[in-house]
DNA sequence: CTGAAAGCGCTTACAG
DNA sequence: CTGAAAGCGCTTACAG
């Protein structure tokens, strides 16, 4: 015999009211034609026996599990915990839940988390893939959340132009000699916001970019980036893709005696969590994790709503961008007027 | 009618092999006794055909979903992405999905949260309660994630004998007078912490509590603590209870130019992201996640496979400690003889 | 070793 | 307005 649950089901319901589960179920869900008397008598007697659907007998029956995948490359990252946040926000309040998916950064990893997400049978997925990643074709509908620059459904945060956000800012406060900060060459998203800052650069304005190999001091000894010594050489403002790396500049500044924002200026990416708590606070660029959530939800749950499950769906037909947000704090200022040589060393 | 898969069921494979649904299940699962030879004509079968297994028929009639439920106060808050990390790997290891519910620190959310994912039909669920929650009986097995203090059957870092590794730390190191900063008078995991620290102090060592109203900084305009002054009293050590504090504890101090950790020595706890990466990286206390998520979702999988479900049941009879562990960084040094005053005033 | 049958809980045409 | 019945896909005693 096939094991029953702990609660009451809704033949339980219909024998103990004596009328049909049918009805009970038409009354609960207010969809067949039942007398608004019935309805009452119903829902009440299920409240009071504290009813809760069985989610395998819908799932099984309609076909729908009510749940979406979300697979992510490292929650551990501090920048996916916020917009893992807001796509629970999201899905919850279009009545589904989320099952998480971790695929470690790895590719083989992904695939196989995708592959146990549709095996529980969810209704859709997003996917903030893995560097680059193409998602193969699954069975079901898929939305994506990387760069612009990837192709296909995706949606995203307009890195480019948050790059441009930057440069103007600086740019205003009379920065002539950026240095741009990056820990990852491969990575589309900082590609993009290093092109934002560059085309931002206006006339007698001059960029360099430093790729920062480990964001991690070795074996907590201490490997300096040697920014104090950029700030000699004419670089008054020091714009990181990121704002770990901009946390790195800051302190490894602060630390060599240079005074952030009077001597030079630190700005970051991303508005994560110690960006306002740190001294100075620090300037950065903020993407709304909310818009970039409900639009992959909504556009999914909608797919979900108005086709049948076929193969490889895509959810967006287009790239939808979300503008970037400049949040100015403390740490970026008016720049100096260069010491003794206006043109940096390189 | 009710709405067919998209992929081959059993009944296909079946009738496509010329066998019954009853053989090919048991051949799949390994279970009933079949013939090698056919198990292995089937199962190849069903390779060839991308056969999925629903899930939501196997939940229906096993009365298990496969999937535990993850509930959590602020996964934007980073201490939980980690926690959150470790338990998705413990559970996919053991077989099992996870389905997060983010409570937004709301007693109510938390708790529509867990009906919710009750509802999803969940074989048991982690909870990490909003600040002294007791957790009302469910109908599935709980364990929890907090602090020692909190009753019940829960595992938890041992975030006293935590505070007992920095105080020791410090008191090697010569720190006399220490300043313990906080945030939240109200959480149990940073009294537990205070506690150890405490407890920890040797003759004629000294501590005073800095409870901070708000860490961020009001606007970005700049609120700072007044840590340089507490240095100039006499405070050798600085010991956030969390990074997050440590950070602008950190980083207040070096903007006014004091050095660490050649004039004071800062130490923080849970050894998040940044801790290596700021300059001086920082010491910190580490949690074992991994081992409290492995203690976590075993127990909980040993509850669910011994026993049918009954109402809120709880897995741990014990409460379970797990060590946490002194990771020592740049940010804490020899302690500097006392200026003038060796008595800091209060 | 293999198969026929029951049943998990639900929803949805359909008949009354 | 209400009910009887079929069926979603699976697993598990049970019979052969």
């Amino acid at each position: 015999m096939a094991p029953s649950r702990s609660g009451p089901n809704l033949s339980r319901i219909a024998t103990s009211l004596g009328v049909s589960v049918a009805t009970v179920s038409n009354a609960l869900s207010g969809k067949g034609r039942v007398s608004g008397q019935l309805i009452e008598r119903i829902r009440e007697h299920a409240a009071e026996l504290g009813y809760v659907p069985s989610q395998a007998g819908r799932a099984l029956r309609t076909g729908r599990s009510g749940v979406l995948g979300l697979v992510l490359p490292d929650i551990a990252n501090p920048l996916f915990p916020k917009i893992a946040q807001a796509i629970e926000f999201a899905a919850s309040a279009a009545g589904y839940g989320v099952l998480i998916a971790d695929s470690r950064g790895d590719i083989a990893t992904q695939t196989e988390a995708i592959d146990r997400l549709v095996e529980r049978g969810v209704d859709g997925m997003i996917v903030i893939p893995r560097r680059a990643t193409r998602i193969s074709s699954t069975t079901c509908p898929v939305a994506i959340i990387d760069t612009p620059s990837t192709p296909g459904n995706t949606v995203s945060a307009d890195h480019w132009q948050g790059g441009r956000e930057i440069a103007d800012h600086l740019a205003d406060l009379g920065h002539r000699h950026i240095l741009i900060i990056g820990n990852n060459q491969e990575s589309s998203v900082q590609n993009d916001r290093v092109g934002g800052i560059r085309a931002g650069m206006r006339p007698g304005m001059h960029s360099e970019t430093l790729w920062i190999d480990r964001l991690e001091q070795d074996g907590g000894r201490g490997c300096p980036l040697g920014l104090a010594e950029k700030a000699r050489q004419g670089f008054t403002a020091f714009a990181a893709l990121s704002d770990l790396q901009a946390l790195r500049a800051l302190t490894e500044l602060q630390q060599a005696g240079v005074n952030v924002p009077a001597d030079v200026s630190v700005t970051g990416f991303d508005d994560l969590i110690w960006s306002p708590v740190v001294t100075p606070s620090l300037t950065t660029v903020r993407m709304d994790m909310d818009r970039i959530a409900g639009i992959a939800v909504s556009a999914l749950v909608a797919t979900i709503r108005a086709n049948r499950i076929r193969e490889g769906m895509l959810v967006t037909a287009e790239i939808e961008r979300v503008a970037m947000q400049l949040i100015v704090r403390q740490s970026s200022g008016p720049a100096k007027p260069a010491p003794e040589t206006s043109e940096p060393k390189t």
